[in-house]
DNA sequence: TCTGGGGTCCTAGGACCC
DNA sequence: TCTGGGGTCCTAGGACCC
């Protein structure tokens, strides 16, 4: 924050592993290699670019996936690898400049404006970068270069796979316009519809309108969005140290039409609530918000929200809070059916280790019982592990909560 | 397109306050 | 008796991203 707008010189950096899972499994087992591989099972997480050609693609279907590519090699994915190799590519970036702003597992923008003299154009910065990544890691990475966050993320997805394009800033409309507007990032299958109903199909067809034009055709804030990001104004600087804004769980209840008992949600809630909680404390973290998240029989979904006086990480207060969300929902339940249950826990503050509650002092004792119960439970499953420690309703049931996915030696054929 | 899990940000309406 | 304008917080829904 603070820094200079608008800069002359292209040396933001969008950084993003390729294939990133599926790279990962062909990194670690040599039979995936130059294979079409696709991670993930009912729902293709990742697929590598052997399987891309294809036409798989990320959030398909696992039976559209195998109907498109049938010698695909499908993978379980490996969460704790994906982890630690993000975790060494970061180290990397931040090696590179203090200026790292991370957007997910794979992908960060870095500001390297001012290490010309000292380490080289961004450009040679940037090829050092893959070359590092490669090396020391194992995995490919794209590299865009360009004068702002926008651009360069639209130069790397340009430049995949395993490439590297600077847009000089006097090549900007000409690299922009001619890309269809899907290519910006927060474009999506609606809004491009929205603006393909206005005739409007490249990034520069969107430049030719006036802004109020595309914030009627969209919405206030994506319209100044998206006329800024045609029109090359987009001053974000890269934000180093952003906090998460939530922490959340959900999973999946399998077919719908299953009638499900209050008892059995009751449970899941009790799971996913230890989850959020633990995380929650982990982090050093209190929140004030609950959101309870529902997918129906038909697949839409509503939410149950409730903000609480004061902010805590206790899972029993956010236990209770969860279950009167559910007493709210459930003739909704019962009416439609239920196939998802998620919480999330939002309005996330900084507290010290150990605090757990924004505490008003005469009320402390209170809940302090609750507390002592979570730091045992806690220091419990981080010596043991998670399945350590179950409440007493989940023992013996098979519930199809995920369990940890082991590495699977042979891959199956799709 | 028969559908996972983790997030971000925006919008709109209502309650409430000055 | 009728009725302004502005602001904040909360809830619910929606679009989008990886």
């Amino acid at each position: 924050m603070g820094r200079i707008a608008s800069r002359p010189e292209a040396s933001i950096l969008h950084a993003d592993l390729d294939s990133f899972f599926a790279s990962v499994e062909q990194r670690d087992d040599p039979r995936l290699r130059g294979r079409p591989v696709i991670v993930g099972g009912g729902v293709v997480l990742a697929a590598s670019y052997e399987a891309k050609a294809y036409g798989v693609r990320s959030a398909m279907g696992g039976r559209q996936a195998s109907r498109l590519c049938p010698d695909a090699l499908v993978v379980p994915p490996r969460f704790s690898a994906y982890v630690e190799a993000s975790r060494r590519v970061f180290e990397i970036f931040e090696d590179t400049t203090p200026l790292v702003e991370g957007i997910s597992i794979d992908e960060a923008f870095l500001d390297v404006g001012g290490l010309r003299r000292l380490v080289g154009s961004p450009e040679t910065i940037g090829a050092a970068l893959r070359e590092r990544v490669r090396e020391e890691v194992g995995l490919p990475i794209s590299v865009g270069i360009a004068r702002t966050k926008y651009l360069a993320k639209v130069a790397s997805a340009v430049s995949k796979p395993d490439g590297l394009l600077l847009v000089p800033p006097d090549g900007e409309r000409e690299f922009l316009h001619p890309l269809p507007v899907e290519r910006l990032w927060g474009v999506g299958a609606i809004t491009a519809a929205k603006l393909h109903a206005d005739g409007i199909r490249t990034i520069g067809q969107l430049a030719e309108r006036e802004e109020l034009e595309l914030t009627v055709a969209v919405g206030k804030a994506a319209g100044r969005h998206l006329w800024a990001l045609a029109n090359l104004r987009d001053p974000r600087p890269v934000e180093v140290g952003r906090r998460r804004r939530s922490i959340g769980s959900q999973s999946a209840l399998g077919r719908a039409g299953r009638r499900r008992t209050r008892e059995e949600l009751d449970v899941r809630l009790a799971a996913l609530v230890d989850r959020v909680a633990r995380r929650l404390r982990g982090g050093e973290r209190i929140g004030r918000t609950f959101t309870l998240r529902l997918r129906f029989d038909d697949y839409t979904r509503a939410t149950r929200s409730a903000t609480l006086p004061r902010s805590t990480a206790a899972t029993a207060t956010w236990l209770e809070t969860g279950r009167r969300l559910l007493d709210v929902a459930w003739p909704l339940i019962e009416e439609r059916g239920c196939t998802l249950l998620g919480i999330t826990i939002s309005g996330l503050e900084a507290a010290g280790p150990g605090v757990w509650e924004q505490l008003e002092l005469p009320l402390f004792v209170e809940e302090s019982r609750g507390d002592r119960l979570d730091v045992a439970l806690d220091q419990v499953r981080d010596r043991f592990g998670s399945a350590a420690v179950t409440r007493a309703a989940q023992v013996g049931r098979h519930l199809g909560l995920e369990m940890p996915t082991l590495p699977d030696p042979a891959p199956r054929h799709a």
